[in-house]
DNA sequence: ACGGATGTTATTAA
DNA sequence: ATTAATAACATCCG
């Protein structure tokens, strides 16, 4: 479940739970998920007697900041969460890290194991590295203008490229274009300039109402897609077929009625 | 049993 | 330099 939304509800709960707590062990360490030729014993070291100073998150990577200023960098894949466990509670199925603080424990959960675990003692250096654009939740209108209007590929491929801007998959691409009227495979250079102004409020609104939501799709406006975003359910607006089609390689839902194909010749 | 799934990345090609 | 298409990764679920 892991989009901008779900990230920083993980990153609320780290808040929680486990802020300034003190790492007395590391373990269950699954060395697949390990970049940038860590291996688990010099993590483990690392880590230990380290205080959880910190948080924070771009895009969707979250960050567990230590006392002297590591930065653990979790990637959540396409499945996974965070778990506070107290004393005596079971370690979950499919824990990739766990990080003990004597009476209570965190663990990393990812069933599928196509997350990722990352250490680095600078932020910047990191983005840089992944090649990440700025975050959905703090783009500027221009900025975001700036790096989607010109491009010639679909509005639905260039919201999800973590490189123009980080924090949106697939399914809050296909939220944000249906709350536009925009279809998804419209070439951003053929939309009207002035939707990337209301996009990037769209983005925001749509991301921070999530957010506030924790993240629960069955909690999220009934006129919003995703709680319909089912086979065979009607469109909330139009109460027509919504469409299922692929857009770089994923699966995208969309109401062909209310999502007309925006074009405009360019020269 | 086969195909698909909230993601990223390498490869190959246009 | 951009972009698309495809596969691969690992595992569960319907």
């Amino acid at each position: 479940m892991p989009e901008l939304p779900e990230v920083e509800t993980f990153r609320r709960y780290f808040e929680r739970t486990s802020l300034n707590k003190r790492i007395s062990s590391v373990s269950s360490i699954d060395g697949l998920l390990l970049k940038d030729k860590q291996d688990p014993k010099s993590l483990a070291k690392e880590l230990e007697n380290r205080l959880l100073a910190g948080s924070g998150r771009h895009g969707k990577y979250l960050f567990l900041i230590t006392s002297d200023s590591k930065y653990l960098i979790i990637h959540f894949g396409m499945t996974g969460y965070l778990a506070y466990l107290k004393d005596g509670q079971d370690i979950p199925r499919y824990t990739r890290l766990l990080l003990g603080f004597g009476d209570s424990s965190l663990a990393f959960v990812n069933t599928r194991r196509l997350g990722k675990i990352f250490l680095y003692s600078d932020r910047k250096s990191f983005l840089k590295k992944r090649n990440l654009g700025p975050d959905a939740l703090k783009i500027q209108k221009c900025d975001l203008r700036d790096r989607i209007s010109k491009r010639k590929k679909p509005i639905k491929s260039a919201l999800m490229d973590q490189s123009i801007i980080a924090g949106i998959g697939n399914l809050y691409a296909d939220e944000i274009l249906f709350q536009l009227s925009v279809h998804p495979r419209s070439l951003c250079v053929e939309l009207k300039e002035n939707i990337y102004e209301k996009m990037s409020d769209k983005i925001k609104y749509i991301l921070t109402t999530a957010i506030e939501r924790h993240a629960e799709i069955r909690q999220y406006p009934g006129t919003w897609l995703l709680p319909h975003r089912k086979k065979g359910y009607p469109c909330p607006r139009c109460g027509g077929k919504i469409n299922i089609i692929k857009i770089a390689g994923r699966t995208t839902y969309f109401c062909p009625q209310c999502q007309k194909y925006q074009k405009r010749l360019v020269y």
